[in-house]
DNA sequence: GCTTGTTCTTTACAAAAGTCAATATTTCGA
DNA sequence: TCGAAATATTGACTTTTGTAAAGAACAAGC
């Protein structure tokens, strides 16, 4: 009696498999495919659309041609850097910012999937590029992966969820998540430290001492950062920094020219990954995007904070003519 | 001088992968994509082509859904299978068996590449059916594997080049390739043996005696079989072998309902792996297409000679029926 | 320097795919 | 058993895609 109805699920599954191996296996159109079974195109069309969604047919795109053109050729040589990926859309095309964007992080989405092995602690960092990342990742299980949030939470309207990045990609590489309950930034040093010493709290930190993968991305310290839209910093702040020889912040921290740590006032109020932890990561995955972190960019670069790039072709060009 | 025309060819994949992103990942339209570059539709639609013919893009059908069905979840039941992938066309199809055929080909080389695991070693029979899973079967490199021919050679009208199908797969698999170079079958016995012992053809046979998987079809011996037609036997013969209990040829001899040996004529002209060199394999997929294989499968099942099995859906429902 | 064969690109057309509102079917609760 | 809500299917429509023949760009050979 209750014989029929039970895996009714997995017939509609299986007959989805054989529907999409017709049409992408086969190469028969709808319209052959819904002859044969009797049912209308449109019909097809949602089958396909539905085993798109279920995961039946997975379309992916090999991320290691990303890394075979000339110009990421020359950066990996230039910088010796294992791999570059670079985002390009072709000759001399002036597009928005706001594609570009997408476009980096489908290119960084597939390179952290070539990148990342089974079994790796990766960290996550936040920010707009992270996040188009994030979103541009496929759901594409890797085994036994941690996910971790370098960087504590932060609200800003740009962007919407810090912990976002840390949970999407988890989701998508089908990880353990280890998001960092805190806020990225302190008001008060002092706290700031106390909270460090929380157990939660620590032992995050403490996993962050022995990533296997960290993908982050850089932000420059022009006025018009939007860091300081973020209230990460006030103008004032930035320009201080700036005198001090500040030309990037990574993890909510400044750095240099040369990739060192400049100690100044934020850096004992954050919640975050250090620059030496990251550092100390085997595999690092720097994504920029946009010719005007070109300097912050070379920065981590020369500062042993890079092994793997992931950069748009109008970066990659000004990064080589140094 | 040289430095520019060197690596050209890296930066075409590259920009391919960009475009392959932007369609099959961002979702834009071909149309699209060309205004942004600058080319015409056409030249996009060729782009994403070469994408695919250079594997840059891969669509996958997920071949663990095909043996989710209720049939195959009864058949895996009934006969105690780990396995069991059914070839489904919907309701009450009508199709010509050349149709089933490819589609049970399809589904057996998507369960092919669910089965088989890094450093495998594969025996491949021939015959329609396996050509058919030969020829569905995508590129699709599995590390370490060695794919070896289980039956001599022979020429037919019906299979062209009966080593194709090692071929053709060890190919697909980018694995090692070994042929068995003699004819499937002798005219003569006391030829066949001496042949067995050539050192070449006996390496050959050895290694199919561990064999982690093999892929083979099974004949049915009705006077109309192609293997009749093939000259693989007589009229005579073939009535002979019904006489004697014969339901199913596998590997060119003949077995009885229970799956055991009969001792036939064919079989000491024979080179091929034995029936108990199947038996011996790790796993063991069947491949079989059309309702009147059904005892010939059915026998198989019983002498302990599949593990996975892969039929059309009209043949499930027979074997059900028993 | 011109021709010839090759390869790549485009244009215009035909075929196929996607969409959406309307209709049919199923499911579930009263 | 009925009817409402959810789900699935369809036909008519628009948009997108594939194709083939013509044309442009390029390279090698004479």
């Amino acid at each position: 009696m209750d014989k029929t109805p039970r895996n009714t699920t997995g017939d509609k599954e299986a007959l989805l498999s054989n529907v999409a191996l017709l049409y992408y296996g086969e190469g028969l159109t709808q319209g052959e495919i819904a002859k044969r079974l009797k049912v209308s195109r449109a019909t097809v069309v949602n089958m396909l659309r539905e085993s798109r969604d279920l995961g039946i047919v997975e379309i992916r795109v090999d991320g290691r041609h990303l890394s075979g053109s000339t110009l990421s050729r020359d950066l990996r040589e230039a910088f010796g850097l294992e791999d570059v990926y670079v985002a390009d859309l072709g000759e001399g095309t002036e597009i928005d910012r706001a594609q570009t964007l997408k476009q980096v992080g489908r290119v960084a989405a597939t390179a952290l999937l070539d990148t990342a092995e089974p079994g790796n602690r990766i960290g996550i960092a936040w920010g707009e590029t992270i996040l188009a990342v994030a979103e541009a990742t496929p759901q594409n299980p890797v085994q036994g992966v941690e996910v971790c949030q370098l960087i504590g939470s932060m609200i800003s309207e740009r962007v919407p969820a810090s912990e976002d990045c840390t949970i999407q990609i988890a989701a998508k590489l089908g990880a353990q998540c280890f998001t960092l309950h805190a806020p990225g930034l302190i008001s008060d040093a002092s706290l700031a430290a106390k909270i460090r010493l929380e157990p939660t709290i620590n032992a995050q930190l403490q996993r962050l001492k022995s990533l296997d993968l960290c993908v982050y991305s850089i932000g420059n310290v022009a006025p018009e950062t939007h860091l300081a839209a973020a209230g990460m910093a006030t103008e004032d702040e930035l320009t201080a920094a700036r005198a001090q020889g500040a030309v990037g912040i990574v993890c909510c921290r400044y750095i240099d020219a040369q990739g060192h740590d400049i100690d100044l006032p934020p850096t004992n109020r954050v919640i975050a990954a250090q620059t030496q932890d990251l550092r100390a990561a085997k595999k690092k995955l720097l994504v920029v995007c946009g010719v005007d972190r070109r300097d912050a960019a070379l920065a981590a670069l020369r500062g042993d904070l890079v092994t793997h790039l992931c950069v748009d072709s109008a970066l990659a060009k000004a990064m080589l003519q140094v």
